[in-house]
DNA sequence: TTGACATATTCCTATATAGGAATATATAGT
DNA sequence: ACTATATATTCCTATATAGGAATATGTCAA
């Protein structure tokens, strides 16, 4: 048998590096296919397949404007990645320690600005 | 030209979906290829293949123990695939608006904390 | 050493690509 | 209607599979 379609899911869709350079674009708004093909640097075609396949799996939108056609990304579509990718969460220990060290260090600063708001205010006392 | 090879990196060897379900499985401990055999239901040669290309991706490691060869998931190859994910995270509404309520839930109750304290100090003045 | 067990590798084939080239479709402007 | 522009589709080909079957490699035990 050969490897599964590239349009049977996400995960299949988004093994394609261009197709993860298209997404990662998208992220950042609605552009036309024009907009890819300068950005990619590939020929038009290949960016059309690439959102063809794309559109199918439900990653991308897509909504015409005049003679363009506007794709954005459909962030739902990529949860489930995010999902599969969280069995492993448990098992990135320092991860966890950063998160909860950056949350911690927050909560310092907050209490070193309490302290200095306290201060001010019993001598100046706007 | 045809698709990326499955070894090239872990957006491909992850598309295909028997090599998640032993990722998954895996996710749980150290296993036998035998073990995975029984799980997966699919023959042994196959489970083999596909578990030297998640060796050659980095996704698992392999150690010998007496006859048996155990496997386990290297949590550290995901990440990639998980922090690729995360470039959407910001477009996902409701995650986003969870962690920012909770943000601000918290901002004001420090807020009510900081009053509190103030009021404090100037009345008890420890 | 021989045999039994556990795993890996090789050979085979049908299948689905990705990109190039050429062409089709659709829309706007004149 | 005609032209230019924007995008999609079709045809082509080299390539890499996934699984089946058979076989090789490696390890223990007697």
């Amino acid at each position: 048998m050969a490897r599964a379609a590239t349009t049977s899911d996400g995960f299949n869709a988004v093994a394609e590096p261009r197709r993860r350079e298209i997404l990662e674009f998208l992220a950042s708004g609605e552009r036309s296919v024009a907009d890819l093909v300068v950005r990619l640097g590939i020929r038009q075609p290949s960016v059309s397949k690439h959102l063809g396949v794309l559109r199918r799996v439900g990653l991308v939108r897509a909504r015409r404007h005049g003679r363009h056609i506007l794709y954005e990304a459909n962030p739902e579509g990529i949860r489930p990645l995010h999902e599969w990718t969280n069995i492993f969460a448990r098992l990135w220990a320092h991860q966890l320690l950063r998160v909860r060290e950056r949350a911690e260090e927050k909560a310092r600063q907050v209490e070193r600005d309490k302290l200095r708001d306290c201060k001010n205010s019993s001598t100046e006392e706007a």
